[in-house]
DNA sequence: ACTCTGTGTCTAGACGTG
DNA sequence: TGACACAGAGT
DNA sequence: CACGTCC
């Protein structure tokens, strides 16, 4: 999803952070590509004929998908042919959500699939092509083809220990890419210096970049107000609050500094808070306190329980691993939000004997993005190789069967485009002006193992403490 | 009168030929 | 999922 | 450029 609005609030408030280049301009830059997102849209967008039977992928005689290797395929040799040089990272696990957030996205499937088998039963076409995109998946077994495709076109590609675009956000920073190509624009939140828009689609319209640095400048916050921003204008981890948009939300940040401290100074009347937002205590069942809130805190006021949409549901992962889940009690907390705050944000802080405090899921979704799980960005190097000739034709014409001509005029781009890599650096050594590489002055170039071979996962869902 | 939010809608890649 | 237009609530 | 095809 990402951040709910942010692009128009970015045009409208900080336009200055918006600029327009051609292709050119990249030539010979390093760009992180989110490929786990650029699957995803090659597996809805290459069908055919959408008119007559319900719409099909590609797929080879065995009847298997290959939407997407399509798709790669020709996306991965139109930029190396710009001069670009693309590395592409899938996603890993997926982030630890609110209950009520993984809640409502499993609602929204469902909800899908029973109107995709409505509207296959009234063999309602146009319905039935509709519901079965909102189904669509990028799975294992597509990462793998792109994954093995990219190697057997020497283009390095990893994968993220969770969210690729908390990864990308990574290279980034320390200048081993010179920007990220996503359409996701919660790669902000990340603090990618560069983001890319548009980097899609035929040859000579202009690419979006979004400058972070002058973007905060023009919205006038800091990193971490930022994202604060992000959150409450609404972001994939948690709820956010009913009636504060894009305007609201940055003003309010603006005026208050922090979420904190816009909970404690919106009117209780008019905003109802998600109660996952509230600090809350749980307490364990089997210990011998009171199963009363405990002295040292004041119940808060009206409208906890009063959502409409209350599921009680709401409860945090990491904490429901730890404390039993049976019976706790729930209590909101008036002063508690400061005490979260100064609370590590990756754990529940104990409060008193037999107590855990929940964290807010702002808090949560605050830490994730402050610190997302990466692997470390300057331990990965990345290189672009000769294509591997026989394996692609093997891979793409004997297995999946795709039009040979096609494959080889697709191989022989692949070739030049090398050939023009390497005479840029010669060009480079003698001209050393508007180069890519500013991150080779910085980095001690490490003998690191080359780019993740799909081995050395990092273990997810283990946190680290 | 104006501003903002929440709702619905539509759409989503890239190539080669004519 | 995102971008856009429109209706309706709120100021 | 629009349109049919890619598998």
């Amino acid at each position: 999803m990402g951040i709910k609005g942010l692009t128009k609030l970015i045009a409208d408030e900080a336009p200055e952070a918006i600029k327009e280049h051609k292709v050119e301009h990249y030539n010979g830059r390093t760009v992180a590509v989110d490929a786990s997102m650029a699957i995803y849209q090659f597996l809805i967008a290459i069908r055919h004929g959408s008119g007559g039977a319900a719409a099909s992928q590609l797929t080879n005689e065995a009847g298997e998908v290959t939407s997407h290797i399509q798709g790669l395929f020709n996306r991965t040799i139109r930029m190396l042919a710009s001069g670009i040089k693309p590395v592409f990272v899938f996603d890993g696990k997926p982030p630890t959500l609110k209950g009520g957030e993984l809640d409502k996205r499993r609602e929204k499937r469902e909800k899908a699939e029973s109107e995709l088998k409505k509207a296959q039963e009234e063999a309602n076409v146009e319905e039935q092509d509709r519901q079965s995109k909102r189904l669509v998946r990028a799975g294992k077994k597509e990462s793998a083809d792109c994954k093995k495709l990219l190697e057997l076109m020497g283009v390095p590609w990893l994968e993220a220990p969770c969210e690729a675009e908390a990864q990308c956000a990574a290279l980034a920073k320390i200048g081993k890419v010179y920007a990220v190509a996503t359409e996701d624009t919660d790669t902000l939140t990340f603090a990618t210096p560069r983001l890319l828009r548009n980097m899609t689609s035929a040859g000579d319209n202009p690419i979006k970049e979004i400058d972070y640095k002058k973007m905060l400048e023009g919205l006038g916050l800091t990193h971490a107000q930022f994202i604060d921003l992000c959150i409450l204008m609404g972001c994939d981890y948690t709820s956010n609050i009913r009636g504060i948009g894009p305007k609201s939300a940055l003003t309010l940040i603006k005026k208050y500094g922090d979420i904190e401290h816009v909970l404690e100074n919106i009117s209780k009347g008019k905003y109802q808070v998600p109660p996952e937002w509230l600090p809350r205590i749980k307490v364990r069942k089997p210990s011998s306190l009171p199963p009363s809130a405990p002295p040292s805190v004041s119940p808060v006021e009206e409208g906890d329980k009063a959502m409409p949409g209350d599921e009680n549901a709401c409860k945090t992962a990491e904490v429901d691993s730890k404390a039993g889940m049976e019976g706790e009690k729930e209590e909101g907390i008036k002063a508690a939000a400061i005490v979260a705050r100064e609370v590590a944000p990756d754990e529940p802080a104990k409060s008193v004997e037999g107590e855990v405090m929940e964290m807010p899921a702002y808090v949560m979704a605050r830490a994730l993005f402050v610190q997302p799980e990466i692997h470390d960005p300057a331990e990965l190097n990345f290189k672009w190789v000769e294509p591997n000739e026989a394996g692609l034709e093997a891979f793409l014409i004997d297995s999946l069967g795709f039009n040979p001509d096609r494959v080889k005029s697709g191989i022989a781009k692949l070739k030049a485009s090398r050939g023009a890599m390497q005479q840029k650096r010669l060009d480079s050594f003698f001209k050393p002006s508007g180069s890519s590489s500013t991150s080779s002055t910085t980095l001690k170039r490490k003998e690191a193992p080359a780019a993740a071979k799909g081995k050395g996962k990092a273990k997810f869902g283990g946190k680290k403490k």
